[in-house]
DNA sequence: CCTTTTTTTCAGATATCTTTAAGGAAAAGG
DNA sequence: CCTTTTCCTTAAAGATATCTGAAAAAAAGG
């Protein structure tokens, strides 16, 4: 799960991240609204916490830009502006949600939550698909009998998938959700975790198997007989 | 765009009805917490605004049954309850926003708008002919019973043909839609792989064939007798 | 600083897809 | 009926994509 802060008060900035790492989640921060649009329309991103006053570009703005140029990453807005009317702009530009600082940091969670959740991605406590639960909390993948732990990658592959059912996710896609999109990892950086994924789910003897489409990218798919 | 308001004070309920209607929506009223869970339950609401502190049944409850049977219409949470842990327990249930009174009815006119906006997304495209569908996010040809890949080629020489319906398509237009300008392939490329695509359609029991005509090209037309 | 784990790179092996080529079958035209 | 043209099918060669083991590099944990 990828969120993206921008936000100028850099020690807020770096504070949310903080915690939102410690929620597991992979965050990417931006200081300034030109930066933050450009990460933003990436799309690579299962939503966004910004700020309204920014130096160079307010979030007014970068959500108009986004939205016009036709990203639909949610966006929560954060700020300290509780004028009504500050609210229905944000909300008319394209963002999500609106939250006046100061907030509790509980109900910035969950917000982010409700958001996540809306857009079809599962929030609990772990997910499922055939034999296979991949407990979110301690990154753990596990059968009736064996399970085994999964390294941070693996994690968020095994998470991308799962949370995908039996639908494709192209190759492209994983590549820039793990690895993110400035990195320059190569397709077979997913060839060989792909390949450590399917070790541990034999290993675990799951009735589950990652099934490639090649030229497109990969997904689950129930073994028919073992 | 029909709204369902769940409210049990009175006044308030009719007041919200009122403005509502003023801005076009359609809108049903429900004056407690049971019967607003049957309403919800028909599916046929855009979005929801429902009361938290209700007779019968309150605004969580009808909410996480909403959500625990399947139902994901939008829901904004309306109350007076501040408190922190209500916001998030309300956003834990499944609500999509949590709005605390008193508010200012242009708020609330965004919030909705906001809500109404992310709605419709996600269609698996797929194009269809007989009783063959062609899955395009899978590369996939399926029939009622069977189903089998496509290569990248066999997919694209496909795609084209079943959005021509019995159109017919030129031998030429195919060599140049598939392979390229630049490409010195030959006819019998294509036809090489029309054998390779009627196999297919053989093998998944299709009740389409790929009909030649002699100097032009190709269409698709369903069987007469199986 | 050293050990362990995780991430990344590389290269050969394997699998799948694409193209070529050749012989036979079917239609068209005289 | 014979010739020519067009199309069909198959086998095999050529081109690509993916898989995986091994080892180097980097990060995490004492």
């Amino acid at each position: 799960m990828r969120l993206l802060v921008v936000e100028d008060e850099q020690r807020l900035a770096d504070t949310l991240a903080d915690i939102l790492q410690n929620q597991k989640y992979l965050v990417d921060v931006c200081y300034d609204g030109e930066s933050g649009l450009d990460n933003a329309m990436s799309g690579i991103y299962d939503a966004i916490i910004m700020d309204v006053m920014m130096p160079k570009m307010n979030g007014f703005d970068v959500v108009r830009s986004m939205r016009r140029q036709g990203n639909a990453t949610p966006v929560l807005m954060l700020t300290a502006r509780t004028e009504t009317m500050d609210k229905v702009t944000g909300l008319d530009c394209g963002a999500d949600y609106y939250l006046t600082k100061p907030f509790e940091i509980e109900e910035l969670l969950a917000c982010i939550r409700a958001l996540l959740r809306r857009q079809g991605e599962v929030v609990s406590e772990e997910l499922r698909f055939g034999s296979v639960v991949l407990n979110l909390n301690t990154c753990t993948l596990q059968c009736e009998q064996r399970s085994v732990r999964l390294s941070a990658k693996e994690f968020e592959l095994m998470r991308i998938l799962m949370s995908n059912r039996e639908n494709i996710v192209p190759k492209e896609t994983l590549l820039l959700k793990v690895w993110g999109y400035e990195s320059d990892a190569e397709d077979n950086l997913v060839e060989v975790y792909i390949s450590f994924l399917r070790k541990k789910l034999d290993f675990i003897k799951a009735d589950v198997r990652i099934d490639v489409v090649r030229r497109v990218g990969y997904h689950l798919e129930v073994k028919q007989n073992d």
